[in-house]
Order: C-alpha cells, then structure tokens, then sequence
RNA sequence: GCGCCCGUAGCUCAGUUGGAUAGAGCACCCGCCUUCUAAGCGGAUGGUCGCUGGUUCGAAUCCAGCCGGGCGCGCCA
C-alpha cells in the first residue's frame, strides 16, 4: 500500500475517534518539504461543516493519531496536519518496491473494457504534424489503462472512405505512374490527390469525373472497388512504417468502410424509433426535449433564441455523414466489444460533434462511459492552426527523421565511440518528440517550432533517458554481484531520503493520470525523479562508498532506473543502455 | 449573437482539483570534468498569476462582469 494510502487511513481513524462516525480524510504531498513529505487539510475542512475551530479539532486528532512508527505529525497554521515521514520508513519502503513488480501502483481498472478511438488518419494522404497529438497520446492512454488493469481495445478508426476517392480514382485512372507507384506507394497517391484537387478548382469537368467515380465506388463498381482497396492495402502499409518507428501497436484497424453496410439501416431504424427526422430534404438528429435548453448538446442559442443545431445522419442526397459512421461505431463497440468506456482522442474542435453522438447513442440504448479526450491545436508560425489541407504542412516522418539526425549528431559530438549509434538517436530522437507533446497539458494549443519539439536538453527525455543511462553504467562498472532482494537500506544523505522519497510516490502518480487523462502529471514527475537522482548522483558516490553505504545506494539506483523505465515505458518512450 | 477553451518570469510551459513564501526548462550571469557518462550538478537574476469585483480562515485555481486571443455552431471529416 502507498504511503499516501496508509496515512489517509490512520487519519480517518483518529478522526473517527474524535468525531465519534467515520470520515474520510484525504492526505497530499506536502507543496513544500518545510512542512513535511505530507499534509492534510482534512480537519479545516470537517471543522467547518461541523462549526469547531479547526486547530482544536486537529489537535485532538493528532493525539488520537497512530502513526505506527512511520513519521510524526503535527498542526501548523490554521490547521494543517502535516506529516514528517521518517528516513527509516523511506528505507524499508525502498525494499519494499524493489519485491514488487508492480512498483506500488494498484490495479485500479478491476478488468473493465475501454476502447480507445485515437490516430485514426486518412488513407492516401500521409500523416502531418498535427496527427501525432491524437496517435501519441492516445497510445500512452492506452498504456496507462492497461497498466492499471483495464482490458483495452486499441481501434484506429481509419478514414478509408471519404469522399477524397473521387479524386483519387479518377487521377489513378489518368495520371498514375505505376514506377513512382512501386517506389513510394503514398507519396504516389499524394501526387496524384493533390494534381487533382488542384485541377479541381478550375476545371468542372473534373470536378464532375470525380463525383461520377465516387458513386460508382460506392454503387460497388469492381473496377473502382479493387483500385480502392489497393490504395487502402497500400496506404496501410506506409501508415505501418511510422507506427513500427513509434513502437505504437493497434488491436484493431475498422477504418469507416467497415461500418458502410451499417449506414443505411441505421438511419431507417433511427427514423423507426422516432430518434431522428426529415428536415430540408436531410435526416436529422435533433433535441430530445428531455433536457433542458442549456444542457443539451443539439440546441445552441443565437440571436433569435434556442435552435436546434440537428446531427446530419443522412444528407439530402442520399449519402451518409461522419455522425453516421460514429453511431454505427459506437453500436460496434457497445454490442460486439461489451465496452464500458469508450474514449475518443480527438481534437477539441470537434466536441460538439461528440456531445451530439453520445447524447444520441445513450437516447438509442447504447450506453457507455463516453469520453471526449480533447486536446489542443498544433499552430504554425502565424498563431494559425495548421490545415491538413494546405500543401506546406510539415509531414510527421520529417519531424521524426529530423529529431533522429539531431540526435545522431550531439552522439557524434559527446560520444563518437559508440556502437549502435544509429539505434540509440532512433530511441532518443523519437523519444524527445513523443516527450515534448505527453509533457504538456493536452488542451495547451502550441506553435509547432523544431527546436521546441527537437530540444535534448532541460526538461526532455533524453534528459530522462541519460539518468537512466548513468545508472546502467554504475552497474556495469560494479565488481562483484549485488542481490537487490536482500538490500538492506539505510538513508542519511539527504539526497538519498528525497530520492526514495519520489520513489514512493511512484505509485501514488500513476492511478490519478487517468482521473482527467493527463500523461503530462506522468512526465512531471518523472523529471521530478530524475532531478533528485542527478543530484543524488552528483553528491553521493556509490561505487566507492563503504560497502554497506554502496549496498543501499545501489538499491536505490535499482529502483530509480526500474522507475525510470517503467514510467517512459508507460508514456511509449524507450531507454538506452548507453548514450 | 450563442457555446467551449486559453491568458502565469524576456521566451516555452507546469502548478497534485481551494492551501502555507507561485515552480521548471530555455536564454542571460557566476562556479564545477586527472573521482560511477558534464545530454549533467550547484548558485544568482527574473512574477500586480490579463483587469475589476465577489464567495471564505485562505483564490493562479470557484462565481460574476469586462479586456485580449483561439476554436465551434446543417448537409466535409
């Protein structure tokens, strides 16, 4: 059990003792170590609702408080009970987590299952920046989740059968060149997307060829069918490259084209059960008039009053929207899947959008835990978001080549002897991009600059990774064998105490990263960790302490770097042996 | 017009859900490599938390109103 969690227990029962029923009472880190390693403002709380003067009513649960030994508390302030952990229990508490693999974390998720929609880019077009929000940190969601004892269903919901086919049926019939095809399949279907759309603009003939096309896929036509799924197969397959290089695996890939069939007799039945109706010539979703105004996701108030702003399901030309695919897939997931939650790592942009859906699919019978994991726009340098449209998009495979070259390059510079170089700026470089975007809080909009995302030094990953690295090295320097199982700890030093101080609190992070989806909280603490370790490192010698003193600063090193690893582990980001 | 999000050090951002003297990184300045990897460590400088009220023992955090920015509001996804 977390340290957090047996104080929070001893102090419910002091207070249950004062107060004579039982309460709960939270306990937090202290915010400054002056105070002790944790605090609770438990008794200001309670002696307000219960009108007694807090100091007083802290005191009497100080005297009722047993502590077993672990540290002592005492009242400061208006009636804080903080709480001064002693080195001794850091020490056993080290040992401790060394015998568990779990590191402290409890398994919170009891088995339930959460899918999670996350990636889900177009096919034949390549990914630009601003796909690796939604694919980088619906992976470390998905990570966390696991970890925590959910059972995950990873589905890149794929756009595989958006009304870009048009054009690009019609340029493959046109202007394909079946070499450059062969040589780089989509940057192939990018030329010839872009060529297209571009002739689009000023050309009606063209612009009438491609919707013919796009009927004609969708009517079933074979030839059409068979250049779509080549296109498809293909487009996949350059997708897989970048996800292998992330270290990103998906359990499913139903893109839209799986849920097609879906549409039409979702629309009927929608109709059947009086969820959706007939308006200017579409089939709309619209309020229920269960809810009142202000709540619900389908009326929005404008000048002339409460209107409803309907989910499109059918268009008036017979084709079907992105709302319609999203209801198909939430009734997948819901009667298929038996998912209890269902999360959606999408931009926040689109959250009306997703108010809509899950306010219509709950009114439909299919019930889950929605949640719109929302986050921010990547601009460019003009405070603009960057269109997936506009041509001079920067794509991802650049981003993620340019952070392995500048990795590659401060290897050559501080570490020119190193094998496998190639292979550690792959890890590191990656790792400094996919840090950069987990350890900033999701909604933060931000200006997409290189040096930014590309950064190897401060509060990076590669600053992570290279503690990490200098543990290894310790160990591999280390003569003789050393048994962490049977470490005995004993902490003097203070940079000893507070390291293993944030080492208890490994555990009591991770559960709370999922309270409102936060891998930044994650990527918080563990630079937290890896200050206290490089200077730990830099104050308390290990390999030439006594041999008692280096028996306990090894189990600590141990532990730091299983700590480290796990939690880079947790946000999909790797660690070298060396760098 | 209505709704959602944002405004914190010169720059980029955190801030444990209402706690104590608001923290990191970058940049700048001063120190530290014959001792376990200097992608590092120690120190210095730097803030009217957009503005004004309110709620209470206590507000960057909650409420209201302004100012400034971003996004969204019927047949794209």
């Amino acid at each position: 059990m977390t340290l957090q969690r047996q104080f929070e227990s001893a102090l419910a029962d002091a207070f249950g003792k004062v107060l004579g029923e039982k309460t709960d009472a939270s306990v937090v880190a202290a915010a400054d170590l002056r105070f002790g390693d944790y605090q609770s403002n438990a008794a200001m709380a309670l002696a307000k609702s219960r009108r007694t003067n807090p100091r007083e009513l802290a005191g009497k649960v100080i005297e009722a408080l047993d502590l077993g030994g672990l540290g002592t508390a005492d009242i400061a302030g208006p009636g804080f009970i903080n709480i001064r952990v002693a080195p001794e229990t850091y020490a056993r508490h080290t040992a401790e987590l060394l015998a568990d693999e779990r590191l402290g974390v409890p398994a919170i998720g009891d088995g339930r299952t959460v899918v999670i929609d996350f990636s889900a880019p177009n096919v034949a077009k390549p990914m630009f920046v601003g796909h690796i929000r939604s694919t980088i940190l619906g992976d470390a969601l998905s990570r966390i989740a696991r970890f925590l004892g959910f059972h995950v269903i990873a589905d890149n919901h794929i756009g595989d059968w958006g009304t870009q086919f048009g054009m690009i049926l019609y340029g493959w019939k046109t202007q394909l060149d079946e070499a450059a095809l062969a040589e780089d399949p989509v940057n192939e279907l990018v030329r010839i997307y872009r060529a297209i759309n571009a002739a689009t603009k000023d050309d009606p003939a063209v612009r009438e060829s491609c919707k013919a096309e796009l009927v004609k896929l969708q009517a079933g036509d074979e030839e059409n069918l068979a250049i779509w799924n080549r296109c498809v197969e293909l487009s996949k397959q350059g997708l897989q490259k970048i996800y292998d290089r992330l270290d990103i695996r998906f359990d499913h890939w139903l893109g839209e084209s799986f849920y097609n069939d879906r549409l039409g007799p979702l629309v009927e039945e929608f109709i059947e059960k009086g969820l959706a109706r007939e308006s200017e010539g579409a089939i709309c979703v619209f309020a229920s008039g269960e809810l009142p105004d202000e709540q619900d996701p389908f009326r929005i108030q404008n000048k002339e009053g409460w209107q409803d702003n309907p989910a499109i399901i059918r268009k008036a030309d017979g084709g079907f929207l992105y709302a319609t695919t999203d209801l198909a897939t939430v009734e997948y997931r819901v009667d298929e899947w038996k998912a209890d939650e269902i999360w959606y790592v999408v931009g926040v942009p689109q959250q009306l959008h997703f108010r809509q859906i899950f306010d219509a699919s709950r009114r439909w019978g299919k019930d889950a835990g929605f949640r719109h994991i929302a986050f921010g726009s990547i601009l460019g340098e003009d405070r603009k978001v960057l269109k997936t449209r506009s041509g001079d998009n920067v794509q991802l495979a650049d981003v993620l080549d340019e952070a392995v070259e500048r990795a590659g390059q401060v290897i050559a510079e501080k570490n020119p002897d190193l094998e496998n170089a190639g292979e550690i700026a792959e890890i590191v470089g990656i790792g400094a991009v996919k840090f950069a975007e987990l350890s900033q809080h999701r909604l933060t909009d931000y200006v997409f600059a290189w040096d930014r995302m590309l950064a190897l030094q401060g509060d990076t990953a590669p600053y992570l990774q290279y503690s990490y690295v200098r543990i290894r090295s310790i160990f591999r320097k280390l003569e003789g064998g050393f048994d962490p199982a049977s470490a005995k700890l004993s902490l003097h030093e203070d940079a000893e105490v507070h390291l293993a101080r944030l080492l208890a609190r490994y555990g009591e992070t991770v559960p709370v990263l999922l309270d409102d989806h936060r891998p930044n909280l994650l990527a918080n603490y563990l630079l937290e960790l890896a200050r206290a370790f490089h200077s730990f490192f830099e104050a308390c010698p290990v390999l030439k302490a006594e041999p008692e003193v280096r028996d306990s600063r090894l189990a600590l090193c141990e532990l730091t770097s299983r700590v480290l690893e796990h939690g880079l582990g947790l946000l999909g980001i790797r660690c070298p042996e060396r760098m």
